[in-house]
DNA sequence: TTGTTCCAGCTTTTT
DNA sequence: GCTGGAACAA
């Protein structure tokens, strides 16, 4: 294999990185500046050139996709498989350390990993074992506060005892939290790393072999590390100065869930003898939007310092949009991409971000009213759902029978006669004989002084669990699933459920017992873990897609956050107001700002051909009528990149005074109370309400098929029937 | 046990 | 103003 292949295509700076001598060394890659590209390349560099052995090298990233991309780049690029090549999440990562050496670590060899619902749970139900008041005592704050400590590598034990009563009693809280996850087997992800690093830490033998085995390791996206995270890559790369990082502190937008971009500046002073190198060429953009991200972001302040620059021509103006409010935002927005669309545009190639979720709601209405095709990202994942959920935590108790996380989900689900009272009894014998739930139902059984009824019901139960553990013995991974969403009655529970939605339900449980039939249990195999541990742990590590594959050509509705690393022809960056974005709880303090302003800038910078930007003169927020003045991040952008868009024929308009409504604005009269009509997408349906009037005008429908909607009257396609 | 009502909360998200 | 979850009633 030749060597110009891997860096024929790359440009002086990327090529410098690639082929550096092995060396501490810090690549701040702009956006759209082939930073995945460089990473990708390196390793490449480093098997076919510096020899080094695949198993030899590391590279951890912070999602699955982005590790699943890089290896099947690797893989494209030297045309081998890399099987012995370690590349994976820092969860994912750590966790195999965890299962090889689960002794040292400190853990049961059948240890589970819970996901974040998981974990709340474990602390609702902590907080009722512990007689108090979840008003009082938040559990999500708890769930906060504990994860945070982890995120900085503090156990309770290392609290110290405060005078502070509230802050007792969170400690009292995280101690019983550690306690119940030990007993119980579980382990959040938080505790994935910090065990993680508690294991290399304490035990030198394990850190040696770990050393000397990785001759190099490789960072994503470095500036989103956390305290432990990056502890852990140090100890890894302790005294060897092996460590080549990636990232850009200007899209550092992870703060607020622990990420330290100072972990960038600690690198340079940990590896003095450490080599930056900056990608400034954009690959992705146009002159104008760079020069206009640029501009944002050049008000921050301690940046490392970037201007991204191309080579591919200044592009069209950045537009900005004052609509009236946010429905006139929405007709804005779906507008223009009706045009893209006409003009030949793809729809998948336009995307509409905003900084919350909330948001969206206004552009789907707009979207399903034109009957344009959409795709919104984020929201419940396949693992997440509640049927999957609970089909996994059959799957989980056969495997391990202390797993009380599991134990509660399905002890009464479907409903089999366990009542409150019966669990509560399971619960005070588990807390005051330090028992798992399983153990003690076992207790409770034999203490004789329950109704026969409920006494028969939890054996029932129990015998269930036992059956099914020996009917999957010896059983393919698909087949166990397949029984146990069969025979734990969750299946017949959903079928009974009305509507669609229960058989969206069956329909998922059968996918699940599909998704263990493809579970390439040989790719994941690691350290000689049973096929259906392995299976949990998937699901547990990897929540899946929100949504299955679409292959329809769909407009992308996200957050901003979430569309960080893709890129778009067309982006409209919307909702640019003052206490929106920025966000209400950032505009006080510096920092949170300029996590805010970092972004915008990852939003721009999205964008390939064409950027617009709107706002909203009146906003309808929480229900109440709200004025937001236009976002501050607009005036930093220099006005000669801005181009003014005005769609309306009304020139001005009186900034404070709500709108009297036009005279010639009224109802069309065409559609009454009572009225049949009928919708393109929608099919046959009754008018219910109607409201508003001239372009605001909605309809209240109700449809045979998909139940009662609001419809705009200038964009939905009705006939009167 | 189910359906209803009431009430808090309301950035961003991956693992 | 809406939504999801919990408390409550039947």
């Amino acid at each position: 294999m030749n060597v110009t292949s891997i860096i024929e295509s790359l440009n002086d700076a990327q090529r410098q990185a690639v082929t550096a001598p092995s060396q501490a060394m810090l690549v701040l890659a702009g956006a759209g500046s082939g930073k995945t590209r460089v990473l990708v390349h390196r390793i490449a560099w480093q098997i076919q050139v510096e020899g080094v052995e695949a198993h030899s090298i590391l590279a951890v990233t912070f999602t699955n996709k982005a590790a699943k991309e890089m290896r099947v780049r690797i893989e494209t690029l030297l045309k081998v498989p890399t099987h012995s090549l370690w590349i994976g999440t820092f969860h994912g990562i750590a966790h195999r350390l965890l299962r090889r050496h689960a002794k040292q670590a400190k853990l049961p060899e059948t240890f589970q990993v819970m996901d974040s619902g998981d974990q709340l749970r474990v602390i609702k139900r902590l907080l009722n074992t512990l007689n108090l008041d979840d008003s009082k005592w938040p559990p999500r704050e708890l769930q906060w506060f504990i994860n945070a400590q982890k995120d900085e590598g503090i156990r309770a034990r290392h609290m110290l005892e405060s005078p502070d009563l509230h802050h007792r009693q969170m400690l009292t809280i995280y101690r019983a939290y550690e306690e119940l996850c030990d007993r119980s087997g579980l382990v959040d992800f938080a505790e994935l790393l910090l065990r993680g690093h508690e294991l290399l830490r304490d035990n030198q033998d394990v850190l040696d072999f770990y050393q000397q085995r990785f001759r190099q390791v490789h960072v994503d996206e470095f500036q989103d590390t956390n305290t432990i995270q990056y502890a852990w890559l140090r100890l890894l790369t302790d005294g060897k100065d092996n460590l080549f990082v990636v990232g850009d502190d200007d899209q550092s937008i992870y703060g607020w869930r622990g990420a330290k971009i100072e972990n960038i500046y600690s690198f340079q002073k940990h590896y003095p003898n450490h080599q930056v190198i900056k990608l400034e060429q954009n690959y992705r953009s146009t002159g104008t939007i760079l020069k206009a991200a640029n501009q944002i972001i050049s008000n921050n302040s301690g940046r490392m310092g970037k201007e991204l620059w191309t080579d591919a021509g200044e592009g069209d103006p950045c537009s900005l949009y004052a609509a009236f409010n946010e429905q006139d935002e929405a007709y804005f927005v779906v507008e223009r991409i009706r045009s893209w669309v006409n003009e030949g545009g793809l729809r998948s190639d336009a995307a509409i971000l905003y900084r919350s979720n909330a948001q969206s709601r206004q552009f789907e209405e707009k979207l399903m009213a034109t009957a344009t095709p959409y795709r919104v990202y984020g929201g419940l994942r396949f693992f997440d759902r509640a049927e999957i959920k609970n089909a996994l935590a059959y799957l989980r108790l056969i495997a391990n029978r202390n797993d009380d996380a599991s134990f509660e989900r399905v002890i009464n689900t479907p409903t089999r006669g366990i009542g409150a009272k019966a669990i509560d009894d399971i619960r005070i014998i588990a807390r005051d004989q330090s028992l798992s739930l399983w153990a003690s139902a076992i207790v409770l059984i034999n203490q004789r002084t329950m109704s026969a009824r409920a006494t028969n019901a939890l054996i029932g139960f129990l015998e269930l669990i036992k059956g099914l553990a020996t009917q999957a013995d010896g059983l393919e991974l698909y087949e166990k699933v397949k029984l146990v969403v069969e025979k734990s009655g969750l299946t017949e529970l959903y079928q009974k459920e009305k509507m669609e939605k229960g058989e969206e339900k069956v329909e998922n449980l059968e996918e699940l017992v599909n998704a263990a039939r493809l579970f390439d249990f040989d790719q994941e195999n690691e350290e000689g873990m049973g096929e259906l541990d392995m299976f949990l742990t998937h699901a547990a590590l990897e929540s899946g897609d929100s949504q299955a594959d679409d292959f329809e050509d769909c407009v992308q509705l996200m957050t901003i956050h979430s569309a960080k690393g893709l890129e778009f022809k067309l982006v409209f960056l919307v909702g640019m107001e003052e206490n929106l974005f920025p966000s209400q709880q950032s505009v006080d303090d510096v920092s949170r700002l300029e996590e805010e302003r970092r972004l915008c800038y990852v939003g721009m910078t999205r964008a390939m051909q064409q950027l617009y930007l709107s706002y909203a003169e009146s906003r309808r927020l929480y229900g109440r009528e709200s004025y937001p003045r236009p976002s501050r991040f607009l005036r930093e952008i220099p006005s000669e990149l801005i181009q003014e868009v005005r769609m309306r024929a009304t020139v001005s308009r009186p900034v404070t005074a709500i709108q009297p409504k036009p005279a010639y604005l009224k109802t069309t009269g065409t559609y009454k109370l009572g009225q049949s009509v009928s919708h393109v997408k929608f099919g046959e349906g009754v008018v219910l309400q109607i409201e508003g009037s001239g372009a605001q005008e909605r309809v209240q429908i109700n449809f045979k098929q998909v139940g009662v909607k609001w419809l705009m009257l200038a964009f939905a396609k009705l006939d009167v029937l």
